[in-house]
RNA sequence: GGGCGAUUAGCUCAGUUGGUUAGAGCGCAUGCUUGACAUGCAUGAGGUCACAGGUUCGAAUCCUGUAUCGCCCA
């Protein structure tokens, strides 16, 4: 093996070498349990952040584990064709070439966003390679294939034919910059600091100064109101009804209306109502039969009923009109006012509420089975938390707006012949309408890119056909996504499982946090503090990219991050090579474990192992990401690197062979399995070493090898793995460290050879340290003298363990006011916990009340406190003695 | 306005059903080219668990309130 390890070459060559094997393909016919996941496909125009690095880690160490467990298990990678964000990035293209998408007309735009997709989409897809995520290939899928495009045109039709689709003309958000109609959850509101313009309209007949005062925020929409609403329980406004008012600059009369909706708090109490620029306005408008003015072109220019405003932009109207009505004298007073303004998520820009012709999904019927399933645990959240507001959003679900004003999207099948009037919906283009007319034109618009992938996990296995991939993977087992998309994506999945597949699409939804940087804000290309994952890889390897960012992040939470974070997983690389490295230098492994061999740091680090194996599999199997990596973590450091390793090369350099060959077995035994837990974790560098170290049968690979299984209570039994062990090897290890610190505090050179005598807590402890005395003595470079009568002649360095007294009796060396200070402090802190123990103990209360086996557990750990005070007390007497004589 | 989350070592965070002498990694200090590893080893310093009440024999953990920060919904 190379002296350090180089990740690049490694990773391409297991990963070519798994692909080329077969390795990550499913096999819808195959034997076990069937375990699926569906990715989140993302963006085709995408490139892989770090949030996607995190996904993805997580779902395929799901699916690496479940492959190792002896699952069906398979992983459906995929992208979607993003409508917005893919048409806008070939039209900035075009404007670069100097044409538009207009003047080349929908179907050679079309073509060429193929092209573009062809050529650049699907970079993100060749990215997750470099991560290791081992998923399907062969079943890649994109949202507008022609099978998933089938999907959409089956689930379009039978909708409308249930008349769960409709079109209709209701306010929509409109993204001016991008002229398409958005859904409500593609809007997002941000609190601005806006303006609240007090606005006088005259009173028709009146006298010259009988007006009413109206308040908005926006003006320029004034040119689109039709009435005036008061409260009707407004005493204020009681006459105001049957009046005639003067809207300003256009003349035109508006009624007064009274609704309930107007709150008499706000602003006058006095509301314009402009029923084609607000959503509530609108519904007052139905409510009192106004006819709706819409102002606004659909780019978000005024348009001619806006009068001498026409052509001007949106905002250039807002600045005149106010300035105009403030040389008018009607403009009463502009208060500061913070409100949310809803934005475009796409281009930014400010959504411009419209009234429009669009096609709408009815949601109410469709939520019904989603909300039931979470409330009968067919479906549950991980964390649980997240079932609240899933049940939130479902409840108070409106209507979904699927039509986009684009022309890269599935086109919506619905057909006119304007001779006729017929409105149909056809899986082919017709030719002739059902009532035999020609004049056939299609619907314009294309469906929200979200429409295909809420039926992603059944339409990736080529539904509606009844295929066997279906069959064995539908439902999935793991959804594993970010919380943002919980109600654009994951809800409506639910929906549309139930509505077409009768069933949940997923049994387990598990919300990772969001990655952010080290200041705690959103990672964002704007802000410049994005960390790109390919370049971690290039510098510290796509395993060190996983380990990082899995280790750090706890379940549910969100993870801050920094570039120096991923030297945590780098390190520990380093540390398992050369963990590696130092077996192999050990030559091959014949030997077999021979329990008479056993001593007790082989059946701690076995016990260890056994405790490693059930402990890692259990947070796996509750989604405890972090804590299966911190155990391996430390199992592999400091069970297996810092004390077994050390502890070996003792029987490893000595001349017992029959020892060294079983040292050497127990160790692959552990190292062994270790790689196995960490394989899902650290995919490549685990598959080296399986290599490396032989562990290979034939062309068995590490990622097909099986899970481990906690050691067998008949093995445990016949090694002597018992929890009893623990204590006394805790006080074996506590002596060394005790004895190492001695050597510390006295800046003794670690060549120099120690004697330390140890007078041991009991005769028992004494007798075992006794037979494992030369491993004592290598870990502590010294001599070690075990004796129960021993008391120091003058004053020693000395210390208390749970071994007992260990002393560094060295002539000279005594530094007695530091040992008394640093031998007080101790003393200090176990008085502390003693006084705290006895509050407790001597608390009747606490006697009676609490279980037995606390109070049990308080007085042995009170008894060696005491003794541990005692014995520090003894010590700081006789160097206190030795002073003064 | 409603809901959710966070507040624990200098930093980033764990801490599961209440009982540990409150942990990890990084950083810091001291010493070390130790026959795997300086991407390392050994040793050490560092905490009123945001604040105020309460429940309890016992609270970082449960309840109520306050403060600060963040997210979602209206």
């Amino acid at each position: 093996m190379e002296k350090n390890y180089d990740p690049t070459p490694v990773e391409e060559k297991w990963y070519a070498a798994w692909e080329a094997a077969g390795c990550f393909a499913g096999d819808p016919e195959a034997e076990g349990e069937p375990y699926s996941i569906v990715i989140p496909p993302p963006n085709v125009t995408g490139r892989l952040h770090i949030g996607h690095a995190l996904n993805n880690s997580i779902q395929d160490i799901l699916i690496r584990w479940k492959r190792m467990q002896g699952f069906n298990a398979v992983w459906i990678p995929g992208t979607d064709h993003a409508g917005i964000a893919t048409q806008s990035v070939v039209e900035r293209q075009l404007r670069e070439e100097g044409t538009t998408r207009r003047e080349m007309g929908r179907e050679a735009f079309v073509k060429r966003v193929w092209e573009w997709k062809e050529e650049y989409g699907g970079t993100i897809i060749r990215q997750l390679r470099k991560m290791g995520c081992s998923c399907d290939w062969e079943r890649e899928r994109f949202t507008m294939d022609e099978g998933l495009s089938e999907a959409v045109k089956e689930v379009f039709i039978r909708l409308y034919e249930q008349e769960l689709i409709y079109q209709g003309d209701y306010i929509i958000n409109w993204s001016p910059a991008l002229q398409t109609a958005l859904s409500d959850d593609e809007v997002e509101h941000e609190e601005v600091n806006g303006k609240l313009y007090h606005i006088r309209y005259p009173v028709e007949g009146g006298s010259e100064d009988e007006h009413i005062i109206v308040a908005t925020t926006r003006p320029e929409t004034l040119m689109g109101d039709v009435a005036v609403a008061v409260n009707p329980r407004d005493p204020r406004y009681k006459d105001l009804p049957g009046k005639k008012i003067i809207l300003p600059v256009i003349g035109r009369e508006l009624k007064v209306i009274q609704d309930d909706f107007v709150d008499p708090e706000f602003g006058t109490g006095i509301v314009k109502v402009t029923p084609a620029h607000d959503p509530n306005d609108f519904e007052m408008g139905q409510r009192h039969n106004l006819t709706p003015i819409n102002v606004m072109h659909p780019d978000g220019t005024m348009n001619e009923a806006a009068g001498p405003y026409e052509g001007m932009d949106r905002f250039d109207c807002r600045k005149q009109l106010v300035a105009d009505l403030e040389a008018k004298g009607l403009l009463m007073k502009i208060e500061n006012h913070v409100h949310k303004v809803g934005h475009c998520y796409r281009s930014g820009c400010v959504i411009e509420p419209r009234l429009s012709r669009q096609w709408f999904v009815k949601m109410k019927p469709l939520a019904r089975k989603a909300i039931q399933a979470v409330k009968d645990g067919d479906l549950e959240f991980v964390p649980e938390r997240w079932n609240k507001v899933y049940l939130n959003w479902l409840d108070n679900i409106r209507d979904w707006c699927i039509s986009r004003q684009l022309w890269w999207g599935h086109r919506i099948p619905i057909y006119y012949a304007d001779s006729t009037g017929e409105v149909w919906a056809a899986r082919e283009t017709p030719t002739v309408s059902p009532k035999g007319a020609t004049d056939i034109r299609q619907d314009e618009d294309v469906l929200d890119t979200w429409f295909s992938s809420w039926l992603w996990p059944f339409s990736v296995h080529g539904w509606p056909e009844k295929t066997p991939a279906l069959d064995t993977w539908y439902p999935s087992s793991t959804l594993a996504t970010a919380p943002d998309i919980i109600f654009f994506w994951v809800a409506r999945m639910v929906m549309a499982g139930y509505a077409f597949m009768d069933d949940v699409p997923f049994k387990t939804v598990y919300l990772h946090g969001v990655v952010r940087d080290k200041e705690g804000r959103k990672q964002s290309k704007s802000l410049g503090n994005s960390i790109d994952p390919l370049e971690i890889i290039r510098e510290f390897s796509a395993d060190a990219l996983r380990f990082s960012l899995i280790t750090l992040n706890a379940t549910g939470q969100d993870v801050r991050i920094g570039e120096n974070d991923f030297e945590m997983g780098r390190n520990y690389s380093t540390k398992i090579w050369n963990a590696a490295r130092f077996l192999e230098m050990q030559g091959a492994s014949e030997g077999e474990i021979v329990p008479e061999c056993l001593g007790s740091d082989d059946r701690h680090l076995l016990l260890r192992l056994h405790q490693t194996i059930r402990e890692a599999t259990e947070h796996l199997d509750r989604f405890r990401f972090n804590d299966y990596s911190h155990t391996l973590y430390a199992f592999i450091w400091h069970d297996y690197c810092d004390w077994y390793v050390e502890y070996a090369k003792g029987p490893l350099n000595g001349d017992d062979e029959v020892r060294k060959r079983h040292t050497l077995a127990v160790m692959h035994f552990a190292f062994r399995s270790a790689l196995k837990l960490l394989h899902p974790l650290m995919p490549f560098i685990t598959e080296e070493l399986w290599e490396a170290m032989g562990y290979r049968e034939e062309d068995a690979f590490l990622m097909k090898s099986a899970w481990p299984k906690p050691i067998d209570p008949k093995t445990r039994d016949a090694w002597g793995l018992k929890n009893d062990l623990i204590p006394f090897v805790e006080a074996k290890r506590d002596l060394i460290r005790a004895a190492r610190q001695l050597r510390a505090d006295y800046n003794l050179k670690p060549s120099q050879e120690i004697d330390f005598i140890v007078r041991p807590a009991s005769a028992a402890l004494g007798k075992g340290l006794k037979a494992e005395i030369e491993s004592v003595n290598r870990l502590v470079r010294g001599n070690v003298t075990l004796d129960a009568n021993y008391k120091p002649e003058g004053a020693a360095p000395g210390l208390v363990s749970k071994a007992g007294y260990v002393f560094m009796p060295a002539d000279g060396l005594i530094d007695v006011d530091a040992e008394k200070q640093r031998i007080g402090k101790q003393l200090k802190e176990v008085e502390g916990h003693i006084n705290r123990g006895n509050a407790r103990l001597n608390n009747e209360a606490f006697i009676s009340k609490a279980p037995e086996e606390v109070i049990a557990q308080q007085r042995e750990q009170q008894d060696g406190l005491i003794e541990k005070a005692e014995k520090l007390r003894a010590l700081l007497k006789s160097l206190t003695t030795d002073a003064k004589e």
